[in-house]
Parts: structure tokens; sequence; C-alpha cells
DNA sequence: ACCAGAGTTGAGACTAAGTCTCAATAGGAG
DNA sequence: CTCCTATTGAGACTTAGTCTCAACTCTGGT
């Protein structure tokens, strides 16, 4: 997955400079959302000498080519998640931080609905589920 | 709409305090969405002499009892919306900011549908919708 | 293979957002 | 009115993110 990401980048006509591969592996590695902090803190648990900007402007990056998403957790923090460029919303559990893409299953009618009734013109929305995933059920059924 | 805010705070069983019934003033004159910086430049402007902890505390305090709804802006902002205590979401205009309430028109489908596909079991959700109310619509079409 | 120059980097200062502590204060129940 | 406790402001502190700048390193052209 680090490929991919470095590929992107590649057609976004940046460099792939060693920092950004590093980082890009570090994001590979990681299941589900990571927040900038956990990144510097993985480069820095591996000595990689990678400066607290150069991961912010790297996720900037990432998110203006959409291949990864700000997620705003409920607790207010904002988180990171890889994922596939076309539109689409997450669904984060918040037991284990996994987090699974959902397309746009209907929901373009909410939106049509609520610009009528409120006589906006929506330009975007985001949508954000939060719960439990399969294995965290499991886990605590079986306890 | 101050004197609501105040009501809900007592039936809460907190005290009715000087720089409660302040802030309470401040965010009733408000209109659409604020961030805690702009209460906080409200009061100092005032000269009310209220702490930064204080202004956090009572936006906590109104979240907590869901008069007031934590939005995070497109820009990854944070902002606070008074609002009616039921579930539901909201329009933000991206040009002045005003705030519209939607009731929930579907979104249970959309979830119900997500939680179908992912198995994931879905414990709450957030859908922000942003775009021009219909005053920003009508000034940008007269210019 | 080399070079030049533009894009990128790390360090660290800086800003903004939010939390915490603690002594002093002020609601409000009785 | 009194007393107890919740609440307060000040300011130190933490965390998230931005900015600047000199040094470095990709990469396209030769």
């Amino acid at each position: 997955m680090a490929r991919e990401l470095l590929e992107a980048l590649d057609q976004a006509g940046v460099r792939l400079t060693g920092p950004r591969r590093e980082l890009a592996a570090l994001i590979a590695r990681r299941q589900g959302h990571f927040t900038a902090a956990d990144l510097l803190a993985d480069a820095e648990q591996r000595s990689l000498g990678i400066g607290r900007a150069t991961v912010f402007r790297l996720l900037e990056l990432l998110a203006d080519q959409n291949l990864v998403e700000r997620v705003d957790l409920p607790d207010g923090r904002h988180a990171y998640v890889p994922c596939e460029p076309s539109h689409h919303h997450h669904l984060v559990c918040v037991s284990c931080g996994a987090i699974s893409e959902v397309d746009d299953c209907g929901i373009d009618a909410v939106t049509a609905e609520a610009a009528r009734r409120s006589g906006f013109e929506i330009q975007s929305h985001r949508l954000e589920l939060f719960g439990r995933c399969p294995r965290c059920q499991n886990v605590e059924s079986r306890q």
C-alpha cells in the first residue's frame, strides 16, 4: 500500500524523497485511523529524524490527493484514514479504531431533501458513523 | 434564548453564577456558529473578566446537556452551535456561518444499510452539510 | 555522470486551542 | 445569615499545527 501512496504522489508531480517514502511505509503498516502525533511517534521511535513539519506537510499533500481523509473523532481529536480517492464515508470502530469505508448508499437523497426544505445550496457533506466492528462485538460477547 | 439556556442549566442542577449568566447572554446574541475563541473575545471586549477556563467549562456543560453542539468546520476548526436538545444535524453556510437544523430525514435508512453491509454495530453518527444559505445565494446572484 | 536550481527538509520559534491546579470567591440550601 | 461546596480567574502547562530559513536532495537537462 505504501507503493500506491508513492505512485499517487508521483502522479501529483511531487518529489519522492526519503522522508516521504519512510512516512508512506509507516502509514501503510498502520491499520485504521491514526493521528499526526501517532505518525510522529512512529518516526521518532525508529530514529528516522523526520521533523514535525514534514509529517504535517505530507498529510496535507495526501489529503489534497484524497489518499487520506481527515476524520473528526467523537472526542474531538483529528485523525487520518488512508482510503480510496473516491467520495465515500467512514465507519469508525470506537473500540479498536478500525475503519471501514461506506459508499453513498442513499445519502444523496437525504441531502437533496435537506436542501429542498432549507433552501440551502449544498456544496459538500460529511458523514461519520461510529460503532463497534464485528471483531470487537465478538470479543465483548465472549467475555 | 439566554433564558432557556439558564433554565436548562438550572434543571441540570448546577449553579447559576454571574459568569454563566453573562456567557449565556453572549451566546444568545450570536447568530449561527461560534468558536470558543469568539466567546472569549466577546467577554474580553466587554471587560467581563471571565477566564478562558470558564468559557471552556461552560461549553462543555452545555454540550453535555445537548444545548450546544460541537461542529467540525471544513477547515478543521471546532465551532459550537446552540440548538434544540433533540437529535438532528446541521446545515452550515460556508459564507456567513448561518446554521440551519435538519432533522433525520432518512438518514437512519442509510446507517442501517451501512451496518448491514459492514457488520458494524452503529452507535452514533454525525452528519454535517455545508453550503450556501438562501440569503448568501441572493447576495451573490445580485452582484 | 554531472550540474543547476527548484522543491523539500529539520530545527526550533511561534501561535492557537484546550486542560489543569489552586487559592479565593460566591451561590444557595437550610 | 451561615456554611459548605461548586465555581471562579489567573496563569502555567500541554498539545496541535504553522512558519521561517538555511541546508540539503531530487530530478530533468546536458
